[in-house]
DNA sequence: CATGAATGAGCCTTCATTCAT
DNA sequence: CATGAATGAAGGCTCATTCAT
């Protein structure tokens, strides 16, 4: 016979639920302000929450921001991979037109009026004790992908300081719109925004680098 | 064809008056630092001055940083020019490995370890009021040589947005080098610190980047 | 005809919160130096709390005076009011006195050594951003009460240029005693303290201005 | 024969003139704005002087104070006396409304926009070192006019104590309107700036404090 | 576990004054 | 004698963090 049985009170959950909106409310301040100028009671006001909170959960600032980087990291991977295993065994200019469009999406997409990528880029630039981290959990890898299928495109045996010097021909292209956004919305380039904007210039750094590639392919 | 050599590069002094100290002592404290990171306690000592001179002197530490920031400005341009009256009537070829030789060698070069554009830079990525003035006055005309140079080597009519494409794709590799240095250097990236080294980058450079314009000469 | 009657008065004390000992604490000394010449050290110190406890209660130095005031002129009305029920129906000459005592008691009576109501009377003289609260909140209702009683007193139809007029006469004597203090003292002039001396003053007071007022009730 | 001399260099007297024009600027900022919250430079400037000149001249920005403290004391008692040889023989209530007349027009007279002896009425709420030494040497002697003549209209024989009561009753109401203009302003009390509104307020006043004086005339 | 309150360090700036030309 | 430059002392405020309910 079927018995009525109380059931627990869930609670609010607030626990997580204050964790997770201070990471919410710190990534777009974090991205647009900067480690520094970003002031521990807007996030928590904006996550309404209390500042204490803030120690609380993550330890320090400098806690929850190494918490957003992570966060933001895993979705920039998982997102925006460059590599696939779709592509595993197509052309590596394909692969490579696949990593710069992706590469591109990272640092330009906008989500909300957000870019959410930007204060990774910004660690690039300006380090803070969170760079080691991300480095050697994230980026390195990345590089290592970068570096290989770049590589398979360059076709020959290169060492590694020539295959570094190639492979940064390729990134410092698609992180240059990401990084020196200040400066080329002034200078009247256009930023890329939209899908169809940054296909069209993941094309073009594309045939660009291939042909750039290719004429390091001879020896000097 | 097209064949590279190399130029002498100049160093500069400092130091005489109170203004000239302060904006000396300022500058790798800005560089390294940042703006915001940067006290005026610790300008003030290293010039050997009192704090009260910065507001003296330039109205407030804003002032003091948009000096130095346009002292800097002006010793780039005045030290790596972007082109020079002796090659006006070179191959644009060459003119573009002189162009990239010398953007490279603002971002890249040190004096008494500091590398004294790095500010500049910095400014590209994190703007503050110093950079609206910094684009009107300077990087619009430099921005101007890049796209007259690029287009050149094209060799044929381009419209504005392609030539910013191409334009950028040669900017952002020596860049590249100067903004994201503390992630390369974590990658194992050497970054290129002697003439010798930067000349020989400014060669990659240029030999790929000469490649990806030519195809981009022709239309898609 | 009018014969004059003495009253009570009432004491007060303070301390409980950190608000409520700052504000007890930053009382007499802004009475007694003023707005600028107070230091926010030495009223954190005196009451025992941090400097940043002012900012964060009253958001800033000028924020916690406001609080001051707002808590003398409340006092000032509560403990002194200019009119009470208790005579509504009595003779105008009965509510001048009451008004002139009390008015009086406000600028003149000493609590622990200070007169906490002087830097109301000083933003008379030297305004701060609170004079156009204090004017507007408490001194127009004030200022009607005694253009009501000064009318009642005068008898006959006046335009609001006279009632003004004859209201100063009255009000002027009163404020005298508390506005011009430094002077008074320099020039022998005993200012009255104990409640005896300062009602013989009210007697005195009230006893000039009934007859100046008889004297204008008859047009010139 | 007539001969040409040469004619002595008469010097630009810019010693005198200095002094003289940094006295000239001080006094309107020092009556409107206070002695703190004057600044140095601010006279400087306006004097087209030095910063230093100040320092050279008075010695301390109080003696400066002073100086202008004693210039304005001078032209109060010159321009406006309180008594008048031709007046030395008229009836006390002629003497007392020309007393009230010119005390009123020390303190409302307005010059080129500013009130010139604001100042010296500011002094006595807000007392400086510069306060004794105008009550001694200023002050005293005017006050002893004062009760002089109201002690002839008073008629009888009065105590000390007496005569400054009478005499503060009349004093207050002419410095009222100096003294508390920022509050009479904002309450809508007009204030009289003009020869013609200023001499009927001393009507009023003049009015007022006879009959005031009448009541007294007679013991309580 | 969360909150309001409190803490202490530190920073930029202002200002009157003095120094050296 | 006058000036531009330099001085040193404070002062108010901000901010991340911690404490006591």
């Amino acid at each position: 016979m079927y018995r009525i049985r109380p059931i627990a009170a869930v609670g609010t959950d607030s626990s997580a639920s204050t964790r997770a909106a201070l990471i919410a409310a710190a990534t777009p301040l974090f991205a647009s302000d900067g480690y520094e100028a970003t002031r521990t009671r807007d996030i928590a006001d904006k996550a309404k929450a209390n500042v204490a909170a803030i120690n609380y959960h993550f330890g320090s600032k400098m806690g929850l921001y190494q918490a957003v980087m992570k966060a933001q990291a895993d979705r920039m991977i998982e997102e925006f991979p460059l590599a696939t295993d779709a592509l595993s065994s197509a052309a590596p200019e394909e692969r490579l037109h696949w990593l710069v469009r992706n590469l591109l999406r990272r640092v330009l997409v906008t989500q909300g009026g957000n870019q959410p990528t930007r204060m990774c880029v910004r660690e690039f630039v300006e380090p803070t004790e969170a760079l080691d981290y991300m480095v050697k959990e994230i980026v390195s890898h990345q590089f290592a992908i970068m570096k290989q299928v770049v590589g398979d495109v360059l076709g020959r045996k290169a060492d590694d300081d020539e295959l570094n010097l190639v492979a940064e021909s390729v990134i410092s292209q698609c992180f240059h719109y990401g990084m020196a956004e200040p400066m080329l919305t002034r200078l009247g380039v256009k930023i890329p925004r939209t899908d169809e904007e940054i296909d069209a210039l993941a094309v073009h750094i594309t045939r660009f680098s291939l042909a750039g590639i290719a004429a390091v392919r001879v020896p000097a």
